[in-house]
RNA sequence: GCCGCAGUAGCUCAGUGGUAGAGCGCACCCUUGGUAAGGGUGAGGUCGGGAGUUCAAUCCUCCCCUGCGGCACCA
């Protein structure tokens, strides 16, 4: 028998037979490795304890104390074990797929009746009693054709057309836990009772189609977390809590900001304080826009379906689209409308005004444009994703060797904003070409290459998603993320060649010839509703003080105060702090309180002692001690962190 | 759009085949209180909408709407 050569991390190496598993590697170290044994790397690949190696090799033997790894098999197993769960209490039931996810796993089953939350328990319960079994997990590589003829005898039919989309250089690995068995890729643990009983918790139940497309059939997706001890699964579960608290939706509510009712649905009502963050934001992002070289428009709601048509959106994207039909006995023609989904071709109508020169470009036209779009009613979610709402849009019309610098510049213009709003912590996602696409193989390569390139010179890494491309080219996705972990897309940047193409768009060249502008959408907030979403969240209510919708209150001890109160308010006001008064008959622990719960980032307080010094007591938000301020310092203070970041 | 769950007062929720309850909030009164809920009294509901079963439906059945969690979608 052949030797090979493993070399520990220590830096030791030993030889041992060739074809030698982990586990014997394990074992031959000592008795107590051998049990604590999860998994190994060998050579950086995560490795089965049962696989054998054939080759020298780095080898390092995995214990729980490997967290990534540990966590990793942990999961996958009790993705197992739950399957098998589900098996032993309703026979029949067939299973597909299950991985693992960020903090669990999940496993598709198909099954006629629903599983109810009841039902998760008892799957809860089995899974223990499959735990504490201990039954040992083997492994064996079989024939593809074996492996089909045996799911084919199980009425198995997901798992024979897992098979056979496995590509043929790939072997087949079946598992074992004791007598249940599934397909599986590997590695997995020693045995289940290597799963800690204490730790995971099955979460919810939910439908997914079969690989992930909507015409075939939907299956039932059961969700569990997992964890290494039982605390793991406590922070997590609290985690879950504190996310709940910072919900956009409850927050909304609770501070008064907006509202959505079922006559319009996706679309919001604002109310005072909610507006006041809108506008603010607004303002801001126009101060922003005129400062970085941008034009503002403004077009039209309700378009007629001929330049739909023209701009390609009524074949593409009608089923997206609002339709207004005008009643012929109201109208002396009849004319098919659609509201406006995006504000692009509209853009193009105003660029198509008047000859234009190569010396316009870059053409920067912004508009805050509000759009409709029919988005599928499951899709509705809060203010984050809605059938009315208004972008930050604006439509770079350039040349094709400007593209690098346009993208290069946006991205800084994004980045200083989002760095403005709070948010530090946000990615970037490059959309390559899709299977449909238009356009030749060297255009693609060209415009992928100059966004990739203007992101890497502007300092930002970004992660690839192949084929996630709009088919008439790559997209620029910066992308934040909610209170519990959901990626949100808020800002964008497309590359388009081709609507300019349909709607005709030329500008003159040095050439005196005509030619077609390269047209960039971009978005940087995404939509003003979107992002207040995601402000709400990351801040958990407590928008910095600038954004804030109520920034102080000031509020009475005694009523003997009030005039005072409305003094102090009206300086405040006077010096474009946004300030209310609370004279009502109620206790200070009583104002102070709801106004904290309500979020509001100043209190003063006054009683006779302020009114006699002419000052007030100071509370901010989330800080339990307070000061004594003259009114004139603090109104000083205020008004400066009232202002904008750009205007201070 | 698909699968599942839900919809009772402004909010959070309890409840019953014989037309409904709590806490908070709200209004009024007492209280003038020093930094996260002082006390009392009171008003407030077509029990999401429609149809059916029944002597009788908020409750049972069906359809629809909206919301929630996923999936799909997201120019």
């Amino acid at each position: 028998m052949a030797q090979i050569s493993l070399t520990f991390p220590d830096g030791n190496s030993r030889h041992f037979e060739a074809g030698v598993t982990p586990a014997e590697v394990a074992a031959d170290i000592s008795n107590s490795l051998a049990k604590k044994a999860i998994s190994a790397a060998v050579n950086g690949r995560h490795y089965d304890l049962q696989w054998p190696i054939t080759e020298d090799a780095e080898i390092a033997i995995h214990t729980m104390k490997d967290e990534a790894q540990a966590l990793e098999l942990v999961r996958h197993d009790a993705a197992h074990v739950m399957a098998r769960a589900v098996q032993e209490l309703w026979p029949g039931v067939k299973v597909t797929i299950g991985p693992v996810i960020d903090n669990g796993w999940y496993y598709d089953f198909d099954r006629d009746e629903p599983f109810t939350p009841e039902d998760l328990g008892a799957i809860e319960a089995k899974m223990k009693e499959i735990i504490n079994r201990r039954d040992p997990v083997t492994t064996e590589v079989w024939e593809r054709d074996r492996a089909i003829k045996y799911y084919e005898a199980n009425n198995e039919p997901y798992k024979v057309e897992l098979i056979e989309a496995i590509p043929g250089t790939e072997p087949i690995r079946m598992y074992w836990h004791g007598h249940w068995q599934d397909l599986c890729r590997g590695p997995h643990l020693q045995h289940t009772g290597q799963i800690p009983a204490d730790a995971f918790k099955l979460m919810k139940v939910a439908g997914a189609y079969w690989r992930g497309d909507s015409n075939r059939p939907m299956l039932q997706r059961i969700y569990g977390v997992g964890f290494l001890n039982r605390d793991g699964l406590k922070q997590h579960l609290t985690f879950l809590e504190e996310a709940e608290k910072r919900d956009h939706r409850r927050l909304g509510r609770e501070m008064d900001l907006f509202h959505l009712q079922e006559e319009a649905p996706g679309q919001i009502f604002w109310h005072p304080n909610g507006w006041r963050i809108y506008t603010t934001l607004q303002d801001y992002m126009r101060r922003q826009q005129e400062a970085g070289g941008y034009v503002e428009v403004n077009t039209p709601q309700v378009i007629d379906r001929k330049l739909w048509e023209a701009s390609g959106h009524w074949e593409k994207y009608q089923e997206n689209m609002f339709i207004v039909e005008v009643d012929e006995e109201h109208a002396r023609e009849k004319t098919v409308n659609a509201l406006k989904p995006m504000n692009c071709p509209g853009h193009v109508q105003i660029f198509n005004v008047g000859l234009k020169s190569y010396r316009d470009l870059p053409l920067r036209m912004a508009e805050f444009g509000s759009c409709n779009r029919y988005e599928p009613s499951g899709a509705l979610h809060g203010i984050m994703r809605v059938r009315g709402f208004t972008q930050d849009d604006a439509h770079i019309f350039c040349t094709e060797d400007q593209i690098e610098s346009e993208t290069k510049q946006f991205i800084a213009f994004l980045a200083k904003i989002y760095a403005d709003l709070g948010f530090e912590d946000w990615k970037i996602k490059l959309s390559t070409r899709p299977e449909k696409r238009i356009g030749t193989e060297a255009e693609w390569d060209r415009v992928e290459a100059a966004l990739g390139t203007a992101c890497n010179h502007a300092g930002y890494e970004f992660e690839v998603q192949e084929g996630e491309g709009a088919f008439y080219g790559p997209k620029l996705e910066f992308v934040l993320t909610d209170a519990i972990g959901r990626d949100w897309q808020c800002g964008t940047l497309q590359v388009d060649p081709f609507l300019p193409e349909r709607l005709d768009a030329n500008y003159i060249g040095v050439d005196g010839a005509k030619h077609k502008p390269v047209m960039l959408h971009r978005a940087t907030l995404g939509s003003f509703e979107r992002f207040i979403g995601i402000l709400i969240e990351e801040h958990a209510g407590k928008l910095p003080f600038w954004i804030a919708p109520r920034q102080v209150v000031v509020a009475s001890i005694v009523s003997d105060a009030d005039a005072f109160v409305h003094e102090v308010v009206a300086a405040l006001r006077a010096r474009g702090v946004r300030a209310e008064a609370d004279i009502r008959n109620e206790k200070i622990n009583y104002k102070v309180r709801e106004h904290s719960v309500g979020k509001v980032p100043v209190i003063l307080a006054v009683g006779m002692k302020e009114v006699e010094d002419r000052s007030v007591s100071v509370r901010r938000l989330g800080e339990k001690h307070t000061h004594v301020a003259p009114l004139d310092v603090i109104v000083d203070e205020l008004a400066a962190e009232a202002l904008a970041p750009d205007l201070r």
